[in-house]
DNA sequence: TCTGGGGTCCTAGGACCC
DNA sequence: TCTGGGGTCCTAGGACCC
């Protein structure tokens, strides 16, 4: 079989640099892009300068703050990121249409089929890499090989702002020696158990018979046994209909009157259900989540037969769905999130919901309205709470005057 | 060091049906 | 009133990734 070329491409500390750009002063500077110093939160990116003092991403906020008090932290604005995402992939798009989004800052690319475009893969990639840092002024990593496992890992030695390929038949030597924690799929409890058994490197997974591997990890056993070999035949797959949406909120402090959880719920649901309209889906399940004060999470989920879009309905569903986990007497909440799953693009009619489409009209409405002005999602918590107090039928009859009003 | 938010995928157990 | 076995659907929870 012909060897495929796959480029793994993976933008160095993305939300730090993004805000680096936006302000030049930070440059050079310990960046701690997540949250405050003191809030509940974690880092999404720390810059590498803070890197040098132990701070990465997922580590608590008070932890790196503790490691770098001189650090300059900053809460980030996920749409300023999204913007330069989708920069990002427009540029990789004009080079192959075998694009994949991985992440907002990562994304493979097949060349395989564009072979007769290119004289030289990797020239070709240094001319990618090039485009991409000139036009977003962002550096990036590159990996290349003959999958995806394999470009991904390359990746990973190319950190930060190189380009690493793996050659045709190097891939065991390049293999062999890397700890196997830097195989995807291998978080920290795997990796503990690989440890009881004396495995530290790949090249050690290599002694387990498949069976074994099985036994210990169900299916993901038989992927490691196939990964650590390199054998990885997952197509690059270019575009792709979210299976679930959800939003959710950790509070500053825990929670436990139910009427501020309820209103605080009902602004979760409008939020989930702006992406719900905007791509045109329809939910099958609606799903609630709790965490209490002691971090235990549950949750409740419910099979809808007909899907739903619309905020009132499904927020009446999560509100049933809440009320199963919370009760005053029972811990106060930490956490609360509402998710979408099972989505479909269309919702079959039905006779008996010939005003269906009034509702949808609504929420668009209603969208259009915020577009303009700039609140609705945009209020804030507490403006939500309070207006708990007055109700939802008020609301949206004042949205809808202002909508009438502008008309 | 008290532990985000938004996703994906897998598994175990119970209900239910034949 | 001692009660099989297989298949499928559904729910809840957990590991993992960025």
């Amino acid at each position: 079989m012909k060897r495929r070329f796959i480029v793994h491409i993976d933008i160095d500390a993305f939300f730090a640099a993004v805000e680096v750009l936006l302000d030049p002063s930070l440059k050079s500077k310990p960046l701690i892009v997540g949250g405050l110093p003191h809030e509940r939160g974690v880092a999404s990116t720390a810059s590498y300068e803070a890197r040098k003092y132990g701070v990465h991403s997922g580590m608590p906020l008070r932890k790196a703050y503790q490691l770098c008090p001189n650090g300059i932290f900053i809460r980030g604005n996920y749409q300023i990121y999204k913007t330069f995402s989708e920069k990002f992939f427009h540029l990789l798009s004009r080079y192959t249409p075998d694009v994949e989004e991985a992440s907002l800052d990562e994304a493979y690319l097949e060349l395989t089929r564009c072979r007769p475009l290119y004289s030289s893969f990797s020239r070709t990639v240094r001319e990618i890499k090039q485009e991409v840092e000139r036009k977003l002024g962002l550096t990036v990593s590159v990996g290349a090989g003959p999958s995806k496992l394999l470009a991904k890992l390359a990746t990973t030695k190319a950190k930060p702002g190189g380009f690493f390929e793996i050659e045709p038949d190097r891939e065991e030597e390049f293999l062999r020696n890397l700890g196997i924690e830097s195989l995807p799929g291998i978080g920290p409890k795997a990796q503990v158990i690989l440890w009881m058994l004396n495995i530290h490197k790949i090249g050690d997974l290599w002694t387990l018979p498949r069976a074994t591997l099985h036994s210990l990890f169900g299916l993901n056993g038989d992927e490691l046994y196939l990964q650590s070999r390199g054998i990885d035949s997952r197509p690059v797959t270019s575009v792709s209909v979210p299976k679930s949406v959800s939003r959710e909120t950790t509070f500053l402090e825990d929670l436990w009157d139910k009427r501020l959880l309820l209103a605080h719920l009902a602004y979760l649901c409008d939020r989930l259900t702006l992406p719900l309209r905007q791509g045109g889906l329809f939910a099958h399940i609606i799903e609630v989540k709790v965490r209490y004060s002691d971090f235990k999470t549950e949750a409740r989920r419910r099979l809808l037969l007909t899907p739903l879009q619309e905020m009132e309905k499904i927020y009446r569903i999560a509100q049933d769905l809440f009320l199963q986990l919370f009760s005053p007497s029972r811990l106060s909440l930490r956490l609360v999130g509402v998710k979408a799953s099972g989505l479909v693009r269309s919702r079959p009619l039905s006779l008996f919901e010939r005003y269906s489409e009034r509702q949808e009209r609504l929420g668009f409405a209603v969208d259009q309205v915020r577009e303009k002005y700039g609140f609705g999602s945009l209020l804030t918590v507490r403006e939500k709470m309070l207006e708990s107090l007055y109700g939802f039928e008020k609301k949206r009859g004042f949205i809808l005057k202002t909508a009438s009003l502008t008309k």
